[in-house]
DNA sequence: GGTGAGTTAACTGGCTTCAG
DNA sequence: CTGAAGCCAGTTAACTCACC
């Protein structure tokens, strides 16, 4: 048998266009499930659910446990983290990911604990591209974590779905989830389809990147979109002669936008201040995000 | 053509935890 | 105490394209 093999190889899934994402069913692949890509396609049913999901457990977490401090009860609300092999995703390839969930739910919390927007009750971090963007400690990865963990049984629902319509033979297993009308975690039985004994649950293709920075994104976009325009704005020469601003044959003058990043550009703790001096410039990156970065293939 | 901006992905460093 | 591994974040390298 061959090492990479894919489940719509093993279950024999002959389609033009498959509309889940093929995983390799005996490691992990090295992607993740994107909160931005999750915001940008909020029109097709089953995103907005996980989109209304994450909004829904973030809320609950920033209110009741950041800005009020209880991190006793914090942490005993992210220990339902677990490490999500059943989706086959990750940095790791072996797809063995260890039992790190009292650690990573200290990560999450203190990372949360150390932003101004979330502390301070603002709604932006109630987002999870917002909170991917802009806290500090909480990469892909465990965002990507968090995703597969709250949505559980959103996306166990598709995977049924996904098996039904291929005549995939599921089985009976028990997951763990964060229930939107109980505000609780919750488990229950579903059907899903399995290989070597172990649960395996799909991803809708438009959910899955292959692992962006977006916090250099936005600092480009930042350094692109507004200090480009008040740079030029106001044409002065210092910005010609430190290279900022560039002046055309033809007299015109342009601005140098790897230059201005380079001067600019802000660590991600401090990105931030971009979003309270640039009014609108997250809600303007999001959608900019939408028409030109794409999931993974 | 040569130069360098713009863009993407891969690499690297550094911090943290876990196993032995 | 030490080495290995996980993960975040910053850097470098490789490529394409516009300008001169």
């Amino acid at each position: 048998m061959k090492n990479n093999i894919l489940f719509s190889q093993h279950f024999k899934i002959q389609s033009d266009s498959i509309e889940f994402f093929d995983i390799p069913l005996l490691k992990d692949k090295r992607a993740f499930i994107c909160p931005f890509l999750i915001a940008n396609n909020r029109d097709v049913k089953l995103i907005n659910e996980v989109y209304n999901r994450i909004t829904q457990f973030l809320t609950k977490l920033n209110r009741d446990y950041v800005v009020t401090g209880d991190r006793i009860n914090g942490l005993n609300f992210l220990s339902h983290l677990h490490e999500a092999n059943e989706y086959h995703l990750g940095y790791s390839g072996s797809n063995k990911g260890k039992a790190v969930s009292n650690f990573r739910a200290a990560t999450i919390y203190d990372a949360l604990q150390n932003n101004k927007f979330a502390v301070k009750g603002i709604s932006i971090t109630n987002e999870a591209h917002n909170v991917l963007l802009l806290v500090k400690g909480i990469g892909q990865d465990i965002m990507s974590d968090i995703l597969a963990n709250v949505c559980r049984d959103i996306f166990a629902d598709y995977t049924k779905q996904v098996c039904d319509k291929y005549s995939v033979s599921t089985y009976s297993f028990k997951i763990e989830y964060f229930d939107a009308s109980t505000n609780k975690w919750q488990t229950k039985e579903c059907s899903l389809p399995m290989f070597n004994g172990k649960k395996i649950i799909l991803l809708p293709r438009k959910l899955a990147c292959s692992g962006r920075a977006y916090h250099s994104l936005y600092n480009w976009f930042i350094a692109s979109n507004y200090i480009a325009r008040d740079l030029l704005n106001f044409k002065l020469n210092e910005s010609l002669e430190s290279g900022l601003l560039h002046k055309l044959e033809d007299g015109t003058i342009r601005a140098v936008v790897k230059k201005i990043n380079g001067t600019y550009r802000k660590p991600k703790q401090e990105l931030i201040d971009f979003v309270i001096r640039y009014n609108g410039s997250i809600d303007r990156f999001l959608n900019y995000s939408k028409d030109n970065y794409f999931e993974a293939s």
